[in-house]
DNA sequence: AAACTCACG
DNA sequence: ACGTACGTGAGTTTT
């Protein structure tokens, strides 16, 4: 019988921590935990010679099923902090070696653990579960062993269903009812106070369940009798929350969690210099070789064995005859694995400094390639943006159609985190040239299924070169404008330091929370709002809540706002741009949940508008010498897609006249004529229509328009009496998230939501509103970068030397020629409002201008 | 590394 | 009884 083997992460991380002394290694980085824990991972893989093999960790160090009660957390110790970032390490060290984990928000390490297990006697495999924690005797049966640690982490004791009645006198399925009763101080359940290990015992073996005990409790004398009357509701919830869910929404198969060879472990373990634990892996030239090919033939594609090249010469000679028209491409572990269609592989290592192979450094692996990259050959990569931007850098051209694993890889899961090896890892594959060759087929054939090949095809991988571009190009700045205003916010806030010095009677450091919060409400007794984790919570909302009571306020707010501007505005944007006076953002394709792109170092998406003191550094953002910004946004893009969407004929007529979309919204609702509507009713629709598309609720309605939430939740309903469609189209998104597990938008995007099915309330609640707001900003998303293709492709077509250099989510901004001006501002209009077709118009609006602030 | 705050759509 | 609006990235302080 083959065998599963599931380990329970953080639970044996922790058991390591504390039962190993705080190594560090050459590098000064603690690693005692991640040691201990492959150290009797490798010994429970001699043991239990599994076939499959999975680390299930807590997504979150804290438990969302055990959120309630955080009021019995007090007690919990927080991570020590030599711990926290060995957790990382742990998961890179079993990425690198092909050790399939699985975590999953909302869910603990138990329920993936119960829930796998549950599927591999469907499957007729048998499971042994490593934990420390006892709670996992309750997933014990005939198919189902659970290796308990002992004395730290150097022993474990296997429980099955015989031994756990020998020692406990208990079945495994009345070890929540036993939770319920002692609860579990590490695990936060609180139980029946003065009910112990011994007295539940007594109780579950005398009446064999919770219920049974609690039903017997008004004829138990004494203070025990007492105590179960007076905490039975406490003890039921205990029992709860002491089970552990066998049903969660595990999409990974069995089947993908091949146990991988363990010569794997070598380099990620000589990487971290567990020298000893290399050392205990299976020696010897057989061992060595043999799993080199055997996940190659297990995938059945055919791939020679990897020539091992080391120079450039070596590279030239072996591609100097490759017929191949189909290659794959991909730097990973150190090495520069290629493979091509005719069952060519290769391996270059990289890095020059690694001890056990010399290797080139990337530039000259890349340099002797150059042929292969320049061919018109296919080729499949992971980041192709990347890659071309690297190669931009010695001059070589990336040719040839490609197929980006990255964008596939967004498209299929977007928000899991994206290495090519972890992909490979993930789906049972060696990080072998082969492997990710055959990687790339099976991704393709995933999205060809679900239905998402035009949108990979069409829209995301053309995109990447049209974002590569803009990256290239980038956006000039004025920095003569930007080091005026440094001077000038640096001087103000000069002054305002002082003042608030004053009015403080003492100095301190304003930026410090902490040091505020202990100014306003401990020395000035100004009345707290809210409260953060840690204190007070001295954000903008409460401060100007109490402006008026104390000169200092109002102050400290200006000194805020000015203080954000110029760090992270005005001297971040001056510390990157370089004497060009051109800067280059990264906009990234495969960030959000919701197919919106993304902008970092710097991030160009947050440039202020809000406000007129932040709008002013919009005037150092202006086009190349002798040319004009033209910047077009769409007009409500999201409500246009919502109408469109829902089918809502009330709000669909409205757009086709071409009315104010908020003051219509407010006429309906308020019942007026659309010209009676005052501007607080058109304010207060805004706020609603904003509130639909974040998928809505009344408290977040009240807080935001400030009024009662009775009030909100009126004025909700009456929306929704307006616009049924709306209500109806809210309501099927969450059903079928539900049902599914996933959401789509108009183009076929999808966006898994499992916290649709958690048990915990908030986690549910914020299932259902991204489940609701998801759809509407990703076709929103869709559309935009639609458009931004096809601007793209006009501008090039039409001869004009106007390029795209930003996108801000419904906005696109062309840096052209004075003379092409106003042909692009057309074109940008045409192509924008064409670049779907809904049953409301696409609306945009273009204006031109010397800097960015004059286009809005 | 995490918490807090705040800039944008 | 509970308690959040959706999606991002960055600077600063604190742990």
């Amino acid at each position: 019988m083959e065998t599963l083997l599931l380990i329970d992460g953080y639970s044996l991380v922790h058991r390591a921590f504390y039962a190993m002394p705080p190594l560090t290694n050459a590098d000064g980085l603690y690693t005692n935990a991640v040691f201990g824990f492959f150290s009797m991972l490798l010994r429970v893989l001699r043991e239990a010679r599994p076939e499959y093999l999975c680390v299930a960790l807590d997504a979150h160090a804290k438990t969302f099923r055990h959120e309630k009660f955080e009021e019995y957390k007090g007690t919990r110790k927080p991570m020590p902090e030599e711990l926290r970032p060995q957790l990382a390490l742990l998961r890179e060290t079993l990425d690198a070696i092909g050790i399939h984990k699985l975590e999953l928000a909302g869910f603990e390490a138990d329920d993936i653990l119960g829930t796998l297990a549950k599927r591999a006697e469907g499957q007729g495999l048998r499971s042994v579960i490593v934990s420390g924690d006892r709670d996992t005797f309750q997933l014990i049966d005939a198919h189902t062993e659970v290796w308990m640690t002992r004395k730290g982490i150097s022993e474990t004791e296997r429980l099955t269903p015989e031994s756990l009645k020998e020692k406990y006198s208990l079945a495994p399925w009345q070890v929540p009812d036993l939770k319920g009763l002692m609860g579990d101080g590490s695990d936060n359940i609180p139980g029946v106070p003065g009910v112990g290990e011994k007295t539940a015992q007594k109780l579950i073996l005398e009446h064999q369940t919770l219920e049974n005990v609690l039903e017997a409790a008004p004829s138990i004398k004494g203070k025990l009798g007492e105590r179960l009357r007076e905490n039975a509701g406490k003890a039921v919830l205990s029992k709860w929350l002491a089970t552990i869910n066998r049903d969660v929404p595990i999409e990974d198969e069995i089947s993908s969690m091949r146990t991988p060879p363990l010569e794997s472990a070598r380099e990620p373990f000589l990487k971290l210099r567990f020298v000893s634990l290399a050392e205990r892996l299976p020696k010897g030239d057989e061992a060595a070789e043999a799993p080199r090919e055997e996940p190659a033939k297990a995938c059945d594609d055919g791939w020679k064995a990897p020539l091992r090249l080391s120079s450039p010469e070596e590279i030239q000679a072996a591609f100097a005859g490759a017929s191949a028209r189909e290659w794959s491409l991909l730097e990973a572990g150190g090495a520069l694995l290629i493979a091509g269609g005719d069952g060519f592989t290769a391996e270059i290592a990289l890095g020059g400094g690694d001890l056990l192979q010399p290797g080139l450094d990337g530039a000259q692996a890349f340099e002797a390639l150059r042929p292969l990259l320049v061919s018109r050959a296919r080729k499949r990569v992971f980041d192709g943006k990347n890659l071309r931007t690297r190669l931009k850098r010695q001059g070589i051209e990336l040719n040839g159609e490609l197929f980006d694993a990255a964008l596939a890889a967004y498209l299929l899961k977007a928000g899991q985190a994206q290495s090519a090896e972890g992909l490979m890892a993930a789906r049972g594959r060696a990080p072998t040239p082969g492997g990710f060759y055959a990687l790339c087929d099976e991704m393709r054939t995933g999205l060809e299924s679900l239905g998402m090949l035009p949108l990979y095809e069409e829209i995301e991988l053309p995109l990447a070169d049209v974002l590569y571009a803009m990256e290239q190009l980038g956006f000039q700045v004025d920095r003569e404008a930007l080091s005026a205003l440094q001077a000038e916010f640096g001087a103000k806030l000069m002054e305002l330091q002082a003042r608030i010095y004053e009015l403080a009677g003492k100095s301190f450091n304003i930026n410090s929370p902490k040091q505020l919060g202990e100014l306003l409400f401990g020395t000035l007794k100004l009345p707290a709002g809210k409260k953060t984790k840690s204190g007070y919570s001295t954000d903008a909302e409460v401060l100007e809540g109490i402006a008026d009571l104390h000169p200092v306020v109002p102050a400290v707010l200006e000194y805020r706002g000015l203080s954000k501007l110029k760090s992270t505005y005005v001297d971040g944007l001056l510390m990157l741009s370089g004497r060009d006076c051109i800067i280059h953002t990264s906009l990234n394709q495969t960030v959000t949940l919701t197919g919106r792109i993304s902008s970092a170092e710097p991030n160009l998406q947050n440039i202020p508008v809000r406000t007129e003191l932040g709008r002013v550094i919009r005037k150092a953002f202006v086009p190349r010498e002798g040319n004009l910004l033209v910047d077009a946004d769409y007009s409500q893009i999201e409500l246009r897609v919502l109408a469109h969407m829902a089918g809502e004929t009330n709000m669909i007529a409205a757009f086709k006249n071409g009315e104010d979309i908020h003051a219509s919204t407010a006429a309906q609702v308020y019942g007026v004529p659309l010209n009676e509507v005052t501007g607080a009713m058109r304010s207060s629709a805004k706020a609603v229509n904003f509130g639909i598309v974040y998928g809505i609720s009344d408290f977040g309605l009240a807080k935001n328009i400030g009024v009662s939430r009775r009030e909100a939740a009126e004025f909700i309903e009456r929306y929704f009496a307006k616009y049924p469609a709306v209500k109806t189209f809210m309501e099927r998104c969450v059903a079928l998230a539900r049902e599914q597990g996933y959401v789509s938008t108009m183009f076929g995007r999808r966006r898994e939501i499992p916290e649709i099915r958690s048990p915990n309330y908030n986690t549910r609640s914020f299932g259902e509103r991204a489940a609701m707001n998801t759809p509407i900003q990703g076709s929103a998303a869709d559309i935009i970068k639609i458009a931004m293709v096809r601007v793209h492709r006009a501008l090039e077509t039409e001869g004009f030397s106007a390029r795209l250099i930003l996108q801000v989510h419904d906005e696109l901004i062309v840096d052209a020629p004075r003379g092409e001006a106003d042909a692009v501002a057309a074109l940008l209009k045409r192509e924008m409002q064409a670049a779907a077709s809904l049953s409301v118009p696409l609306v945009a609006d273009v204006k031109t201008g010397q800097s960015w602030y004059e286009t809005k």
